[in-house]
DNA sequence: TATTTTTTTTAGATTTGTCTAAATATTTGC
DNA sequence: GCAAATATTTAGACAAATCTAAAAAAAATA
């Protein structure tokens, strides 16, 4: 059965949204998809049909498992091509998810199988996030971020939650990169900052919301 | 200025056609794109306001100068995802046009000219058609087929004019690819056949329709 | 040339995904 | 618990790309 790019943007978007909340709402979707109120209802009716979602009028809407199945692809895919953007081309990190969100459209297994071959089957893409395999798997790494992470011990920078191009120049900036090794000098408890030791540079010190999107591996 | 997957595929399709005809009729788009004649009408009342097309009524369509620009860019894309498909991912050559139909229409500068680096920025696709370059320019190679090729003497397959799958297919079981070396022996007035030689294998006949269509260096 | 056939266009409908504005339901705060 | 604020849905419209059926133009033919 054919997805609409349309569809499936709407099945990504709630599969990564229910991992914070439990019912995904209308109003939640419109700002994160960047459409009305109004357009999510109709999409969320068409989804029904489909069977991809469980939609209850004014309660919110969860994927079932076909829609779930159908996110894990387009993610599958998404992460296949980043990683063919930045390792293959040579892209900046932070500028591969737009292109990415074209590509991950494009549905042809034999396409994205050769891919992953291509690729060296690689279980993140190049900003730490899990691919799925051809079956929907992945594994979960155990990670925490730089403010939860214990102090005075090297950890491995293994991903990065918000992954906006802001952030992503800022990490650039600051020489983050994944597998950067850090360690955690001090924490300020004023404005969760944290001062930090990257590799072998001088100490430096990072806001509460940059400490709160960098994961690292112990 | 932005222009669908549709206005794209329409204004390949008349670049293609304008190669063996002067002015393109609704009706050859029409079978040629599978839809109906009613549809090519509306699509060139719209291509004709954005200029990429002089369309007059009843008299037929042809290119503008833009259109003709869009028209080579989508052809770069295509031909070099073709490559990409066959010489990084080892598609077999008769499969990749459709994976590369899709694959064309996604815009974006940085992508194909990295991509064009990546290949090595070649000069022409698996089926031996020329890639334009950045500017839309083209190398032409004087090329003849088989019914044409002076005879007893080492030729080299350049490129294949019908790249139906079926075409490729029976190319395939007769060995013959890219480059490689024939001598036509012999012709047949009766039905257009040509005994050759490929490589050292034993002396072959192929059909008037499979010499019409393969092309050749001298 | 007149008639028939073919081609092309027009008119009007359909589907998909979106929108605005209005109506309705839910939640919040007093 | 009720009024106000917020969230969601409905109703109706629109643009894109297609279609069918009918009308009109061009081409073929007798």
């Amino acid at each position: 059965m054919y997805h609409t790019p349309s569809e499936e943007n709407y099945i990504k978007c709630i599969f990564h949204l229910q991992h914070n909340i439990e019912k995904v709402s209308t109003n939640l979707l419109a700002n994160t998809i960047c459409t009305k109120p109004a357009s999510v209802t109709d999409m969320l009716k068409k989804l029904q049909t489909k069977k991809l979602v469980n939609y209850e009028k004014y309660y919110g809407v969860k994927l079932t498992e076909s829609g779930n199945r159908i996110a894990l692809d387009v993610i599958r895919k998404h992460r296949l091509w980043e990683c063919f953007l930045v390792n293959k081309l040579g892209f900046n990190w932070t500028k591969v998810h737009e292109v990415a969100e074209h590509l991950e459209h494009i549905s042809n297994k034999e396409l994205i199988n050769r891919l992953d071959d291509f690729l060296g089957n690689p279980s993140v893409d190049p900003h730490g996030d899990p691919i799925p395999d051809q079956k929907g798997k992945f594994k979960t790494i155990r990670q925490s971020c730089l403010s939860d992470v214990p102090m005075r011990q090297y950890v491995s920078v293994s991903s990065i939650k918000n992954q906006s191009s802001q952030m992503l120049d800022l990490l650039s900036h600051y020489n983050i990169t994944l597998g950067t090794k850090i360690k955690v000098i001090r924490r300020f408890e004023f404005d969760g900052s944290a001062e930090i030791k990257i590799n072998k540079a001088p100490l430096t010190i990072v806001s509460d919301q940059v400490a709160k999107n960098v994961y690292c591996t112990i």
